[in-house]
DNA sequence: GCCGTTTTCGGCCCGACTGTTTTCAGTCG
């Protein structure tokens, strides 16, 4: 089936329209189904193609009759008229204005309809010669709210990386936790879904006292400046920009509270549509019979069991299947951060990498693995100082001397071998025949066509030589692109010849994406997860990438990594 | 626009906060 657009760009179409809807003002529930839509449709793992072809496309839960007709036509033709007639109304700058905090569509329309106001630029005169005034619901404040907002989205536009919010919210977390008044405190939000970047970070604490506790928050060190301070949350922004919200409760509602702001909104939304099935209404303060008498959890585990559902961990929480699994007793036992016996892919010196080979060996075996994989890259990734044959073949000394020295860990040989445009590979199968394993990597000419960057791939995972492919769609997080590319061929090849998909744990790619990982899972390919490390703290990496297996809804018998170095080594000879 | 073992029509989550109001609309999460 030719298909004229993929799966994510008709996603995009219907968030799209969603968004140009609520500027002209339709009925937010219309608004809201095609939002809701393009959700559903993201989170299968099918192809478009095979969902159309199948007829599944009106069985997904949120896609009916009108978003599978419309779903059907951009896919066949490209183009939609309906979209392109909404289109036509407002000027795409006007998403800019939308990103302003605290400018809605309401607001936005109002600009644009009567002060013709469709950029950041013309809504940033219009503030300072006090324009928007003449507006009804608009006033000084509002003017100087809007100006510090334009700055704030021209500086920080971007989600953060995970690594980046975490280390901006421990610092409150801990200020938290010890003042007086502070009886329970959890952070919620995707930071705490371990999503692989983040917009905000969210603070529930349970006390009798609040307000001290908010005012230590809103005087925190790396607080520039309040946003919002109310009797029980308070809001603010931080010097790298995030944003940081503290809703504080009692501790009875803590559970809920926490349950609440964790989120996902999807999985919110479908815990409160099953507790009214247990006819019980559900918001952040407790669970409410139908005469308003509440009833109290003591955790969040206790908030599932009500609903007959074991506990969900957070990093499940995307409204996916996490309910369903929970509900009949399905949900895995996920991966845990000490679960890894060892790891691959990693650089020293000999390329780019930053620590010699004994330096890297001694920090994996501080870490407690019991085999570290040598990874440099091959000569043509020749930015990096890639190794030659010659060159390969000494450090396979060195790893042979190394091992015969040290027994606390095993040093397994191995190399990153570049893929070549053509799909061959960058050292010739008797070279590689000398190592442990091999990972084949693209690192050059990203831009071809999806049917020949799919060849290249194959060609490569069929090599003899060849392990597992790392980080296969080469995205690095908010720079580049996932390359265009037909993963369920490079994934039925991958099946066919018994080799893994590598989950790159650095925190710039975690690639592959928790969201595909399942599929791949269940068609019993193997995962293994590596830092990519080109330095000794680079290895401990490896904790993201166990973030995206948690949150794929992996266990350790799904990763190979997981297996003793006995059982590694007699899995590699397969 | 979607959905339905109480419904094919009438619902669709809802509370905190802010600013501009003089009782509430808009935004956010």
């Amino acid at each position: 089936m030719d298909l004229k657009l993929e799966k994510k760009e008709i996603v995009n179409i219907l968030e799209e329209i969603g968004t140009l809807l609520e500027l002209s003002g339709e009925n937010p529930f219309k608004t809201r189904a095609y939002s809701a839509g393009a959700r559903a449709l993201e989170a299968r793992t099918e192809s478009l193609a095979e969902l159309i072809e199948s007829e599944e496309l009106e069985e997904i839960k949120g896609i009916g009759k009108a978003l599978k007709e419309k779903i059907e036509t951009l896919a066949t033709t490209g183009e939609l008229e309906y979209y392109s007639n909404l289109r036509a109304q407002f000027p795409s700058t006007l998403f800019d204005l939308l990103k302003v905090p605290n400018l809605g569509p309401k607001k936005v329309k109002a600009l644009y309809s009567k002060l013709e106001i469709d950029s950041l630029e013309k809504l940033e005169a219009a503030c300072k010669e006090g324009k928007l005034e003449e507006l009804d619901g608009f006033g000084k404040k509002t003017e100087e709210k809007i100006l510090d907002g334009i700055e704030h989205v021209r500086k920080f536009s971007e989600r953060v990386l995970y690594p980046v919010a975490e280390e901006a919210a421990v610092p409150l977390l801990e200020l938290l936790k010890k003042q007086r008044g502070t009886i329970r405190v959890s952070l919620c939000g995707s930071l705490r879904r371990k999503r692989e970047t983040v917009k905000d970070i969210d603070i529930v604490v349970s006390s009798k006292k609040p307000e001290p506790i908010l005012k230590a928050f809103v005087e925190h060190d790396s607080v520039t400046s309040v946003s919002g301070h109310g009797e029980t949350k308070a809001s603010v922004v931080l010097e790298n920009g995030m944003n940081a919200d503290l809703r504080v409760v009692s501790d009875e509602e803590f559970p809920f509270a926490v349950h609440y702001f964790t989120g996902s909104k999807d999985h919110n939304t479908q815990m409160r549509a099953r507790a009214k099935e247990y006819g019980l209404k559900m918001n952040e303060y407790g669970y409410f019979k139908e005469d308003d008498t509440r009833i109290g959890c003591k955790d969040e585990a206790e908030i599932f069991s009500k609903l007959e559902l074991k506990e969900i961990p957070p990093e499940l929480r995307e409204g996916r299947h996490e309910i369903e699994w929970a509900e009949k007793d399905e949900l895995p036992e996920l991966i845990d951060y000490d679960d890894l016996k060892g790891t691959l892919h990693c650089h020293t010196t000999a390329s780019d990498g930053k620590a010699s080979l004994e330096e890297m060996a001694e920090a994996a075996a501080e870490l407690g693995y019991e085999y570290f994989g040598i990874g440099d890259h091959s000569k043509a990734a020749f930015y990096a100082n890639g190794l030659d044959e010659k060159r390969l073949a000494k450090q396979i000394e060195e790893i042979d001397a190394f091992n015969k020295k040290h027994k606390e860990i095993r040093l397994l040989k191995g190399s990153e071998v570049d893929i070549l445009k053509d799909g061959s590979l960058d050292f010739a199968e008797e070279v590689l025949s000398d190592l442990d394993y091999a990972v084949a990597s693209v690192h050059s000419i990203f831009n071809l066509d999806s049917e020949t960057m799919t060849k290249r791939l194959i060609k490569a995972i069929e090599s003899p030589g060849i392990t597992f492919l790392g980080h296969m769609t080469g995205r690095l997080l908010q720079q580049r692109d996932e390359y265009v590319f037909n993963m369920s061929k490079v994934l039925d090849a991958t099946e066919k010849n018994g080799k893994w998909i590598e989950i790159n744990a650095n925190p710039h790619r975690l690639d592959l994406d928790w969201r595909t990982c399942l599929e791949i899972r269940d068609r019993g390919i193997l995962f293994i997860i590596n830092p990519d490390a080109h330095n000794t703290q680079g290895i401990s990496d490896n904790r993201y990438g166990i973030n995206v297996a948690r949150k794929a809804g992996l266990t350790k018998e799904h990763v190979a990594n997981t297996r003793s170095l006995k059982e590694f080594l007699s899995l590699l000879k397969k």
